[in-house]
DNA sequence: CTAGGGTTAG
């Protein structure tokens, strides 16, 4: 009875309205139809194929798998005098049952059953073609296509050729797209709207921009799909300026955009940080009355975090009526990425206490939020997690355990992920080798280094920031100068300014600062604030006052409101007992006007915040905390540390000969926690 | 045939 009733429920609707209907089937271990509520009572084969392509689409394997089981038990349906009445008919229902075994990846089934088949047509083939594609067996996907051409029994058509484009994704599918590009003149398809699309999608997938721009540019018809597959694009190449510019010009056109098309226009926002033109569309959407779709809400949310407006983030969040996966990660990372680290965590955990399915994107998103002042605790349970749901296989989450580990000090066991993994992309090769540099270990990185390009892995440009930020902490300078030669001469990367800061940093901390500024002298390109930085950070660390003082100049041409090429010389001449030049520098920047934002530290125990500030001593217990440091002092000096001069100007411990304050759980500028105490966001 | 989120350096 249950079957009949969905059976003549289902049929009339589109099979976009099953899957609530349908849903109880998804886990139901297997539906037995009762083989005389089938076919003969309500279905068509139209009713059938429309069934059937719905299970495919849902992933309702045991539901169409039984429909399947039922034809079997009841092979008269496909008697020509009964059931379907007409071969067609039939063919139609043999390619849905293709289709779903297709889309539900059982290849085995799927080539069972088109072997089986009495007879196949074009989109039998077609299905047998994107059935593999889509599951990434090409190879198998291909031989398909070539046995179709070559047999000649059927000839292949333009859904053909869009389903073999559409499985173009990556650079390495670069020729396979020409091809079809190729066989699509050779065969007159350069008039179907559909197979220019389809060659615009791939063309961006595989990174051909100018491809793609001249086969939009030749089309000689367009509609949304066109344009939104265009403006899509663009941004996939980080081409939002272009990008933008083409939403405007297809709004002063005659076709109209749709949601798809505002959300990739708003991803073009987010990647420029254009805020004025995110709260246009925003405007724009508000007209059209579609605000509150919830993929436009998350796109919306993303724009506003990323233009650092967390705030209007949040207030789209709490007014959502909805919400799912995608949109709890956006305002997580939203909260991250503006200064609410800790909110973004407990976010994290209210989401899982609450029940909420968490996916491995957001496991991902939340190990980004580890920094050094997180505690170890969470991180662990995050990775049981990660185990519990299977989600090792994924390499965004074990990447981000990786960095999570590192960040907290626990470099073995980001060594044991890496280890484990069975995929692994260039980001974990990148994170690994910057774990190994963040502990210090140069040689393991490097070794690490040389392992990732014996495997054929190559390099990006942070695997090189990575090696010179590892060489520059163990002083392996000569090391780090050839590494900086292979990058540009091997692999053809060209430096960014971090490159250059970084060697500056590696020969500063050397004490090569002659060498330092000569090889700023020579950059191909003008030195920008963080190669300055790091040559005065170098002169601070080994008091070189002339140098210095040439670095600082440069700084405040680069940042005349800074006070930081002011204090680093304030410190270098008191390191060196250069009292009057020390307090000449600080009489000239409070003339100037800027001042050093007061530096403040944090520690949560037991649920509760402490702030303080340098020589603070309005805790309580600060007295007893004090003795405490001191006694630690102690015994770093024991262990024959040099507490350096930076810090022993700016923070001096009761009246002692030594100074420091290392003993923090967070710390940044005042401004930064005000905004974090005043704010809503909890 | 177009579509919202995630991991790396500092």
């Amino acid at each position: 009875m249950k079957s009949q009733w969905i059976f003549k429920t289902l049929v009339p609707h589109s099979p976009s309205c099953f899957s609530s209907i349908l849903s109880p089937f998804k886990t139901q271990k297997l539906y037995q139809f009762p083989s005389s509520d089938l076919p003969k009572i309500v279905l068509n084969h139209l009713d059938l194929s429309l069934l059937l392509s719905a299970s495919g689409k849902q992933g309702y394997f045991l539901l169409g798998s039984s429909i399947h089981s039922s034809f079997i038990k009841n092979p008269e349906i496909f008697n020509p005098n009964e059931g379907f009445k007409d071969s067609n008919n039939a063919l139609v229902v043999w390619n849905s049952l293709l289709g779903m075994y297709s889309r539900c990846g059982t290849l085995t089934d799927l080539t069972k059953l088109f072997d089986e088949m009495p007879m196949r047509d074009t989109v039998s083939w077609n299905t047998m073609v994107s059935g593999f594609l889509r599951n990434r067996e090409f190879d198998k996907g291909f031989a398909y296509f070539k046995q179709m051409r070559k047999l000649g029994f059927c000839w292949f058509d333009q859904a053909t050729l869009t389903t073999i484009l559409s499985a173009c994704d990556g650079v390495e599918f670069c020729y396979v797209v020409k091809m079809m590009h190729g066989l699509v003149f050779l065969n007159g398809f350069e008039k179907e709207i559909s197979v220019g699309n389809s060659l615009i999608t791939s063309y961006f997938k595989c990174g051909c921009v100018s491809s793609g721009r001249r086969v939009f540019d030749e089309m000689f018809e367009r509609n949304v799909i066109t344009w939104t597959a265009m403006i899509s694009g663009l941004v996939q190449n980080e081409l939002y300026e272009e990008s933008l510019g083409l939403f405007n010009q297809m709004r002063s056109g005659s076709v109209c955009p749709n949601s798809l098309t505002y959300l990739s226009s708003l991803t073009a926002c987010s990647g420029l940080q254009a805020l004025a033109e995110g709260r246009q569309i925003h405007g724009l959407l508000w007209k059209l009355g579609i605000q509150s779709e919830l993929c436009i809400e998350s796109s919306l949310m993303d724009m506003y975090s990323k233009c650092g407006n967390v705030n209007d983030a949040w207030r789209i969040f709490e007014s959502a009526q909805d919400l799912d996966e995608v949109s709890m990660t956006v305002i997580l990372v939203g909260l991250a990425q503006n200064g609410f680290e800790e909110e973004a965590k407990r976010f994290f955990v209210k989401m899982f206490e609450s029940g909420t399915e968490i996916d491995p994107n957001m496991l991902s998103a939340v190990l980004g939020v580890f920094g050094e002042d997180t505690s170890l605790g969470l991180g662990k349970q995050i990775h049981s997690l990660s185990i519990k749901r299977n989600f090792g296989f994924n390499c965004y989450v074990s990447n981000g355990l990786i960095n999570m580990y590192s960040k907290c000090g626990d470099l073995e066991e980001s060594a044991k992920v890496f280890t484990r993994m069975s995929q692994r992309n260039s980001i974990s090769w990148n994170s690994m080798i910057a774990a190994f540099a963040r502990h210090g270990d140069g040689c393991r990185a490097l070794q690490l280094y040389e392992e990732m390009r014996s495997e054929g892995i190559a390099p990006t440009d942070v695997t090189f920031l990575s090696l010179l930020h590892a060489c520059s902490h163990v002083g392996l300078v000569e090391k780090g100068m050839e590494v900086l030669k292979m990058m540009t001469d091997v692999y053809g990367i060209i430096p960014r300014a971090e490159h250059y800061a970084c060697v500056v940093d590696m020969l500063g901390r050397a004490g090569l600062l002659n060498e330092a500024k000569t090889f700023i002298e020579g950059l191909p390109v003008k030195p920008d604030v963080l190669v300055w930085q790091a040559l005065l950070g170098a002169c601070s660390i080994h008091g070189d006052s002339e140098i210095g003082k040439y670095a600082a100049n440069q700084l405040v041409l680069e940042t005349p409101e800074s006070s930081v090429p002011y204090v680093s010389m304030a410190n270098i001449y008191f390191s060196r007992g250069k009292w009057k030049e020390r307090a000449k520098t600080i009489k000239r920047m409070k003339e100037i006007g800027v001042s050093k934002e007061t530096g403040i530290s944090w520690i949560e125990i037991e649920k509760k915040v402490h702030t303080f500030v340098v020589q603070d001593r309005m805790h309580p217990q600060a007295e007893a905390m004090y003795g405490v440091l001191e006694e630690l002092l102690e015994l770093m000096l024991d262990e024959g540390y040099v507490p350096g001069y930076v810090t022993l100007t700016r923070v001096r411990v009761s009246d002692k000969k030594y100074s420091n304050t290392c003993w923090t759980h967070g710390h940044g500028s005042s401004k930064k926690m005000k905004s974090r105490s005043s704010s809503g966001v909890r």
